[in-house]
DNA sequence: TTGTAAGCGTTATCAT
DNA sequence: ATGATAACGCTTACAA
């Protein structure tokens, strides 16, 4: 049988409205009284029902974290549990509880906008840049709805945080020219593509900070993964060894796997003829071989600085909004360890 | 300004009863009233608040799923996406939600048999046989409060769905085999640990099944890590030539990574002096050199069939626990590839 | 086929 | 300090 707030009230011979002040901890209410009635919610089991809360309060207090099932996870596949936990781990104590959203785009009536936000289930949203649409974006703004995105954006000023990639791009690209290495290649990314051209970035900085040539040619476009890693390095293998590069930045660690794949099968010494540094730090990097060097980001962080902004947004929003680069750390590994 | 059912009854000149009943399709009206009244809801943009609903419909259509932040997570980490995917892939058609619900084991107030379930805020929760503790499950059976559990569980009857762990410690014992190799190995998990024992019992069975000799010291227990994949290669290695085994079966892929590791340092040559074959196939196995032969458990389904099961016991609380054991799928590569 | 009115379990506003 | 009562936005008998 399922006990109301009606109930304890009558157990207490108090108003249920009463009962309501006590489990709000309402300063009106005498500490006699309190004790009395939580001594009687204990024996009676009492716990309020949430969504009459809710409805009440007018607010669900509840998250919504946007995925795309139909889409291609395997970017953020191995980052979404420490993500979801950053989320957790300020939103948690807050009081707020989080629900998944799949987007679906395609159906306008299991939309998200529908389903979760117009129907008031959450009271903000976090997504990322690939799994929200700029429609969905602009009409999120036109509703004054608070929502933070994962990964830089531009369409127009939305909140988002996001790695600084241009500074892995110098960190990584500064790295090997510390090491002696000096005709880098970067492999990787199509044009045009956001996180290609700020990671390039970085790495063009490094290069022209050091007075070394950048040659379009050590530019390999494409999809970012294991196959155009692997062609990318038998490509600049059938150059003569004089003349091909002698380390290269990598656009993901999938492409690191394929680089690594193809030089061993050439007998390319790693690191010595060839170094390599990634973007990105899979837990899978300290087990290649040679280990990878890498740049690792927390993704615990980027959850919770999301998170941070979103509770920031909730609660003013007026205040304009915000954006932040947060800082990847370099995880120097054998695969750039020049003898 | 926020536009209510009564809002609509208004413009359509009806009672907002009527209004409730076009939005859940109900029979008794003419369909002449339904496209009115449609039409004055795409008009006026209303989609109704899930919270009264729930609060009428006294059913809050919104599942949880269980996670520890708290804890290690190591083992179900790289899976958290596609077993959340295999979830929604069954509970979102059905109109239900999911959100994510951490334990809180140590705090009471913050509880999730509290915060969830107590207060309605689930009508049902899938966990795993780590996050779920004996006391809390003991309690939600009391409460007749329906989950499933994804992992083994034999403390009382529940429902729970897994993967057939003595099955793959066939498959993969057998497979070696096959291979022609003779003194098979197995590394990893404690003593007294489920998943290690009926992992372990495959093992055994296939063995025995072919007349070979069981012996207690080919057996390494262990924290199924790395650096003990590692070790138990090593300490095999001190072994001469002709008495130490010649193929191992690894509890998970990390415990692979080590042995692989050891295997390399030693010069060993894999597979042809040391077949290795493990259980659970990551993202990362086909990358490994060599790379290893490993079984495939499919996560999506493993989640979806969780949901299934789930769905089944909110519908008919009634029915008898169920146990379902998943079937996993051997992917053989290189690392037992015997000339 | 449509309307009336009483819930659903809280909170919030006024009285007292 | 406590109590009555009207929200909150929807559903669901029961009437008409």
């Amino acid at each position: 049988m399922k006990i109301t707030i009606q109930d304890i009230a009558n157990a207490a011979n108090v108003a249920k409205s009463t009962v309501s002040k006590v489990i709000n901890d309402s300063p009106k209410i005498s500490g006699e009284t309190k004790r009395k009635i939580r001594e009687i919610m204990k024996e009676m089991n009492f716990t309020p029902s949430s969504i009459a809360t809710r409805l009440a309060k007018q607010s669900s207090f509840n998250i919504g974290l946007l995925f795309d099932m139909s889409q291609d996870k395997d970017y953020l596949d191995p980052f979404f549990y420490n993500i979801m936990v950053g989320i957790e781990s300020v939103i948690g104590p807050l009081k707020y509880e989080m629900t998944m959203a799949n987007v679906h785009h395609n159906d306008p009536d299991r939309h998200f906008l529908k389903r979760l936000v117009l129907s008031r289930r959450i009271d903000g949203l976090i997504g990322n840049n690939a799994n929200l649409t700029n429609e969905a974006a602009a009409k999120l703004e036109e509703l004054r709805f608070p929502f933070v995105l994962m990964g830089e954006y531009d369409a127009f000023p939305v909140s988002w945080v996001d790695f600084d990639n241009a500074e892995g791009g110098r960190m990584l690209t500064g790295h090997l020219l510390e090491q002696g290495y000096r005709d880098i290649a970067f492999i990787g990314g199509e044009r045009e593509e956001r996180l290609f051209e700020n990671r390039h970035r970085g790495y063009s900085d490094s290069l022209r900070a050091a007075g070394l040539p950048i040659s379009a040619e050590r530019t390999f476009h494409g999809i970012a993964d294991d196959s155009h890693g692997y062609e990318s390095v038998l490509s600049m293998l059938r150059s003569a060894p004089g003349e091909r590069p002698d380390a290269i930045v990598c656009m993901s660690n999938q492409v690191a796997f394929g680089a690594l794949r193809a030089a061993k099968e050439a007998g390319v010494q790693i690191p010595n003829e060839l170094g390599i540094a990634t973007f990105d730090d899979f837990p899978f990097s300290p087990h290649t071989s040679p280990p990878l060097t890498s740049l690792l980001i927390d993704t615990f962080k980027l959850g919770s600085a999301a998170a941070d902004m979103l509770i920031e947004r909730i609660s003013y929003p007026e205040l304009p909004r915000r954006n932040l680069l947060l800082q990847p750390e370099l995880i120097v590994r054998e695969s750039t360890a020049r003898a």
